[in-house]
DNA sequence: ATTTACGTTTACGTTAACGTCAACTTGAGC
DNA sequence: GCTCAAGTTGACGTTAACGTAAACGTAAAT
């Protein structure tokens, strides 16, 4: 139960911490497709999980129109070998960026790293060097 | 040699694969502060060095003004006690971001690595099937 | 009956990050 | 002396991703 439960555009904003303005305009975009109760947008599960994926996508930097075609991609039926291919190649460069930028991330946790210990070393010594007067 | 090499506007737009255009941009923003020959810009090792930086947050999906931030807080001379706490305060935050990050990349690549095996599996299959004809 | 809360559409405003001219200047090569 | 390449400073244009305000509908609560 709960399986196909449906959303109010203010729960999935207060789920999501957004606007029910960006929600909407994500609808214009073409990443969500909400039924209608009348005029009133009725968001089901599928909506939920696409605007999860969204916000995540965003997260990583993804501009709305290219979360936009890996959604379409990912439930998209290619069936044909070209069509299969040409997937699997944009899988490809995907990955490749996604690893680009673990890397990236990975040497700034790095950085930050050193900085965190600079920080502590000079409190550590101001302290110490308070306490002796 | 080399140590303090300096490099023109094109020989930097070449490395790193971005137009002077936006390398001058970089400098309004106050990213980058190139010394002059007259009126032409002379970049130093430290200037290729908070570009390459740049770079690096814009891929991270960070805003011009927030890897400013970062870099001021990263050569600034922080020594007092409320300044070394503010300045952990905000390498956390950082470093929560990223981990974050991190995650959905994690989850991404996953989703990346079905839909591959799903391609091939599909591409097997379509050439064993047109092979028994 | 009328606030109040929540929703709607339409439309214009805004910020970021450059792109794209236009109109020079300047040094190197012919 | 002239051209050409590379650089410069404005200044305006553009796209993305919403924010914001206006004007309205509707259902529940007082």
């Amino acid at each position: 139960m709960g399986a196909h439960r449906s959303f109010t555009i203010a729960e999935l904003a207060a789920e999501f911490d957004v606007t029910p303005r960006a929600i909407r305009f994500y609808e214009d975009t073409g990443l969500l497709e909400p039924a209608r109760a009348g005029r009133n947008r009725v968001y089901s599960q599928r909506d939920r999980t696409r605007l999860k994926l969204t916000l995540r996508g965003k997260r990583l930097g993804l501009s709305l129109s290219e979360i936009l075609q890996l959604l379409r991609m990912y439930d998209s039926e290619a069936d044909t070998a070209p069509q299969l291919n040409a997937f699997l190649a944009v899988l490809q460069s995907h990955r490749a960026q996604l690893e680009q930028q673990q890397d990236d991330i990975r040497v700034m946790l790095g950085e930050i790293a050193q900085h965190e210990q600079r920080c502590k070393r000079l409190l550590a010594s101001a302290t110490t060097s308070a306490a002796r007067r």
